[in-house]
DNA sequence: ACCTGAACACCGTTCAAGT
DNA sequence: ACCTGAACACCGTTCAAGT
């Protein structure tokens, strides 16, 4: 088996300019994204990266298809979260709070980024679903995880946890709080999901 | 004092067609809303109310004023929803799990409010702003409520405890969930706030 | 095979003309 | 004082013409 193990879907090749094209309007989109929030226009996307709109649309038929493609490394950066803070080991509460809060990070890159995961988390027809699946089996692997595992109430669902703490990050992003702030919130959500004596 | 203590602001009487046109635009409003969700078009709303868009910039000029207008009744039904469910009494997971569902209920009124609603709780310039302010004091109010009250844990703000249910109303709207699958995430965050042994 | 940019469509917003 | 609807602006989207 190879190195790259199908690591996205088919990347077939390019043509140079194209490639390079694909490139800048993927840097743009970050910086704009960044800048605007998720409903930032094209066009100006577009114009920052110094091609027609048609070469935009050519690459990204929607605008979701060019935040996905923004999201290169994000699934992945997710999952080696996750592995990094169950490795790093310690209490359930301590393990939980480390991965809720990274969580807030990787989800709230952009402002409207946590309300664009949420709303995809559960529509199988966006270009991002995939990529929020990785969310889904990391945030899973750390609740299954010991020694957070035995420490979790009965009837505590891992794609509830997800949607609680996607929704504390929506409110992080609304409210314009730092993410530090978010720490009673989490607090909350953690004493719901871990038993009373861990 | 007098029957209606300032109910809303100044109410200034309009002209008899003013006044029909008012009402047709906030109608519309409501089912558009209701169908097509918050962001739904606004030359729709002046179409099915059936004035010129100029009239529906005239009475809202804005679409959060438009919302707002739509809100009439909304903060009064929240005190009532309050006093109603402080009043049936019971204990204090139970006050919370039906105050928290009512929540939902008034939050959820169509696609996108509960957004809307998240934002505008820390967003004073918008006309939806002080609306907001009877949710926040009403559920401090059922927080502080007897025998709820000495039930919550030490450092559980009721503001938190908002954002947190608002981000459960988020999440139900975006996953298209019925009200009553919220009851998981609920738990969560009732388990959250109250101390063990309540 | 890919890019450009003019053209079209849609919708929010304004305003001169009407009553 | 209020309403109408044409006009404008902006932006997403398409496509004929180019390389």
């Amino acid at each position: 088996m190879s190195a790259h193990p199908a690591a996205e879907a088919v990347e077939k090749p390019l043509r140079a300019d194209a490639q390079r094209n694909r490139d800048k309007l993927i840097e743009a989109a970050r910086s704009v994204f960044r800048e605007r929030g998720s409903e930032a226009s094209l066009d100006e996307i577009a114009k920052r990266a110094g091609v027609g709109p048609g070469t935009l649309y050519r690459h990204f038929p929607t605008r979701d298809d060019l935040i996905d493609a923004m999201m290169r490394d994000w699934a992945e950066r997710i999952r080696a979260d996750a592995e990094s803070v169950v490795g790093a080991g310690g209490t359930p509460r301590v393990i939980l709070t480390e991965w809720f809060s990274r969580f807030l990070d990787n989800v709230g890159i952009y402002h409207g980024a946590a309300a664009k995961v949420m709303s995809a988390m559960d529509d199988s027809s966006s270009p991002i679903f995939r990529k929020c699946q990785v969310l889904v089996d990391a945030n899973r692997q750390v609740l299954e995880s010991e020694p957070v595992a035995p420490g979790v109430r009965d009837g505590v669902d891992a794609r509830q946890v997800m949607r609680l703490v996607s929704g504390v990050s929506v409110a992080v992003d609304q409210a314009g709080m730092a993410p530090a702030e978010a720490e009673p919130m989490l607090r909350i959500v953690i004493d719901g999901v871990l038993r009373p004596e861990a």
